[in-house]
DNA sequence: TAGGCCATCTGGTCCT
DNA sequence: AGGACCAGATGGCCTA
């Protein structure tokens, strides 16, 4: 299930104001005892305890009841030393924080040149990494046999493990018409031609409406995925060398939206702030007769069903498959 | 209300 | 010592 994600709190809220500075404390370990989280004891509090604990040892060393520890002696947790490591733990955060940021960034443009992508209604993290997956497999699979990708077939393949809603979300995107304002890239078209023929491609289906931003045809001509660089085209050397996908600098454009349906800007760009929402128009069994699901839906909100192969090994290309494969099995 | 997804905190490990 | 990376734990938000 796709969804808007929306933010519990301001970043600025969560980052300046832990739920124990919240509370007025100087540290979770101030915490009460039944509301501290296990994982969120944290060094500060263990710290505290662990300084305790020495104490409690040393009287018990003295005692000559219990056995020597054994290992270098922890060092009291002076007021200092509990300061430095307090200001560590929150520099540390800070760095995991900047992190993860990072890494969503990276699914973001990740996100952007998948075959769906809509600021508002964005796949989920395992789903990007999924569909990106089956994607690079499908277009290796073009550029490989250079035929036309059959319409079901690449749809099915994009949506390998995909889960029934991020499913549904693709076929929704690849089945758009044939009129698409990007075509204006000729030159490149031309170049890769003979690897990627796609011309008899056509998912249209009746009542959906015109998008003005792409079909298959021009998304895979947009494609420049750097990965068959880096790769060494091994697979790929059957084709000219002029056709080898540039690295691909350029800005993170988006191929196609959830609903194909972006709002154009003034200057003809797709407006991504204003892009609908995935609409399913489309009747069940339309894209794959004797595939329909009997996954019960809203009486009035058709679906476009994809038959899920949750199984990886019937993928085409083992070479890049074995490569792939081993990564979003779950 | 349960489950999915997410951001964050945290401690451990490895490396410089 | 400190940074990067990782995985576990947790709570918040959202949807079915």
């Amino acid at each position: 299930m796709t969804k808007t994600y929306v933010k519990p709190k301001e970043m600025s809220e969560l980052v300046n104001t832990p739920s124990w500075v919240d509370k007025g404390l100087n540290s979770q370990s101030e915490m009460k005892e039944e509301e501290r989280r296990p994982a969120a004891y944290g060094v500060l509090g263990s710290l505290a305890e662990e300084h305790d604990s020495i104490e409690e040892e040393d009287e018990e060393e003295e005692d000559g009841e219990k056995p020597k520890r054994r290992g270098p002696k922890k060092k009291k947790m002076t007021k200092a030393r509990l300061e430095r490591f307090r200001a560590r733990r929150v520099k540390a955060n800070a760095r995991e924080r900047t992190r993860m940021h990072g890494l969503n960034d990276a699914l973001d443009n990740l996100r952007r040149v998948m075959p769906c992508y809509s600021k508002t209604q964005k796949l989920s993290k395992i789903e990007t990494l999924r569909l990106a997956r089956n994607y690079i497999w499908a277009l290796s699979e073009v550029l490989e046999t250079g035929q036309t990708p059959e319409g079901k077939g690449f749809v099915e393949m994009l949506c390998k493990g995909l889960s029934q809603p991020t499913s549904n979300l693709v076929a929704g995107c690849l089945q758009l018409g044939p009129q698409a304002v990007l075509l204006e890239k000729h030159e490149e078209k031309s170049i890769c031609d003979s690897a990627i023929s796609v011309h008899n491609f056509n998912y249209q289906s009746p009542g959906l409406p015109s998008p003005p931003y792409g079909h298959m045809e021009t998304h895979l001509i947009h494609l420049k995925p750097p990965v068959f660089k880096s790769l060494g085209e091994p697979s790929f050397g059957s084709h000219p060398p002029d056709c080898s996908p540039p690295l691909y600098e350029g800005p993170l454009t988006p191929p196609l939206s959830i609903s194909g349906n972006f709002s154009l800007k003034q200057d003809g760009s797709p407006d991504l702030d204003k892009s609908y929402g995935f609409i399913p128009h489309y009747p069940s069994a339309n894209l794959s007769s004797g595939h329909v699901h009997s996954t019960p839906f809203q009486a009035g909100t058709p679906r476009y069903d994809v038959p899920i192969d949750m199984s990886y090994d019937s993928y085409p290309h083992p070479g890049i498959g074995t490569q792939l494969n081993a990564i979003f099995t779950d």
